[in-house]
DNA sequence: ACGCCGCGTTGCACTCAGTGCAAAATTTGC
DNA sequence: GCAAATTTTGCACTGAGTGCAACGCGGCGT
C-alpha cells in the first residue's frame, strides 16, 4: 500500500511532466493560440477530460512545478543562525528559488525558447502560492527581529522587495542572452538593496 | 465633432463607471461566484454583449481605472530636476500611483469593503500595463544615471523594488484598519530602502 | 476461476467567458 | 425630418472548466 502508493505518485508526476513537455512543444510548434486543451490532449494521447485531472487550468500545463513551498522556504529561513542578519538569510532563500527555475539539462533549451518567445509565462507563474509565502516569511522575519509586522514595515519591505528582484533576476537571465546567471543577478541586486538605493 | 466627440467620451466613461459600481455592489451583495456577466448586465440594464463593449474581460469591471499611464509616469519622473537623486524622484512617482487608488469620497466605503473581502482583486490590478511601465521607467532611470540597463542592475532594481513596496503599501493600507495612509507607508518603506536593508 | 473493490480514465451534458458579424436602435449633423 | 455615424443588441460559435456516472483494469480474497 505504501509502496504501491508511492509508485502511483511517481507515475502520476511522470505523466504530468510528460503532458507539460507535450504542451511546451506544441506551443513552440504551433504558437500559443493553437494550444487548446483539445490539441494538448490529442498530442499527449489522453482525453480532454483527463487533462483536467492533472491540471486545474490550461495555463498550469506550461509552468514548472516549484520544488519548494511556503513551508519549506520559511523553514530554510528559520534554520539560519539566529544572529545572522536578516537580509543575509534572505539571500539563501533567494538562491533556493532561483535554482528551482533551472530545468533539467535536456529540457533547458526547450524552456528557454518558450520563455524567450512568451515572457508572460515566466511572470504568470509566481502569483500562485505567493500570498501564503509572503505571509509566512514576513512572520518569520518579524519573529527574528522581534517586531510586530503590523506596526513595523521592515519585515514586509524586506520580503516584498526581495521577491521582486528575485523575479526580475530570473526573468532577465532567462530571456536575455547574458553570461550572468540568475544567481549572479540576485547577488548584484541584493548588494544594492543591502547598501541602500 | 470635437465637442460632441468629447461628450461621447465622457458619456462612455460615465457609463463604464456606472457598470463598475453595479458590479461591485453585486459582488458585495451576492458574492464573487454570483458575479456572472449575465448578472452584471441585468443589474446594469444592458445586454451581455454590450458589457464586452466596455470591458474586455469580466474582471476588468472590478478594477479602478488608473489615472496614469506608462507615458505620464515616465514624464513625471523625467520632469524632476536632473540633479535630484534617482530614488528621491521615485518617491514622487510612487505617491502619484498611491493617490490613484483613492476612490471618490462617496465610493470609498464601497471599495474598501470590496478589497477587504476580496484582497486578490487589489493584487490582480497591477499586472496589466505593468510591463510597459517598468520598461519605460527603467530606461528613464538609466538615462538619468547614464548607464546601460542591460549591464547595470541599478535601474531595474530601483524600479522593481519601488513598485513592489508601492503595491504592498496600497494593499496594506486598504485591507487593514490602520491610521497610516498608503502615502505614509510608502514613505516608511522608501526610507528603509534608501538607507539599506 | 470467480467476483468484488479501488482507482484512473473517459464520455456527456452543462455553465459561463469571450468574439465576430450583421441587423436594429439611437444619436448626431445638417 | 433625413441621412450618416455610432452604439446596442441578438445570434451563433469556440473554448475553458466542472460534476456525474459509467467503464476498464489490476489486485485481492475465497
Amino acid at each position: 500500500m505504501s509502496a504501491s502508493d508511492q509508485r502511483r505518485e511517481r507515475q502520476k508526476a511522470a505523466k504530468r511532466h510528460a503532458i507539460t513537455l507535450t504542451a511546451v512543444r506544441l506551443v513552440l510548434d504551433k504558437g500559443l493560440d493553437a494550444m487548446t486543451v483539445e490539441a494538448i490532449s490529442e498530442a499527449a494521447d489522453i482525453s480532454p477530460r483527463t487533462f483536467f485531472n492533472y491540471f486545474s487550468s490550461k495555463d498550469e500545463a506550461l509552468q514548472m512545478r516549484p520544488s519548494w513551498s511556503a513551508v519549506s522556504l520559511t523553514a530554510l529561513f528559520q534554520d539560519r543562525p539566529a544572529d545572522e542578519p536578516v537580509f543575509r538569510s534572505m539571500r539563501v532563500v533567494a538562491q533556493e528559488i532561483a535554482d528551482s527555475f533551472v530545468p533539467a539539462r535536456e529540457e533547458s533549451e526547450l524552456w528557454r525558447e518558450l520563455w524567450r518567445r512568451h515572457p508572460e509565462l515566466l511572470a504568470k507563474r509566481s502569483s500562485e502560492g505567493e500570498e501564503e509565502i509572503f505571509r509566512s516569511l514576513i512572520l518569520a522575519v518579524a519573529e527574528r527581529t522581534g517586531t510586530d509586522p503590523m506596526k513595523d514595515s521592515y519585515p514586509s519591505v524586506v520580503v516584498t522587495s526581495a521577491f521582486s528582484v528575485i523575479q526580475w533576476a530570473v526573468r532577465f537571465s532567462w530571456i536575455n542572452e547574458d553570461d550572468r546567471t540568475s544567481a549572479n543577478l540576485i547577488d548584484e541586486a541584493f548588494d544594492l538593496l543591502e547598501r541602500g538605493l
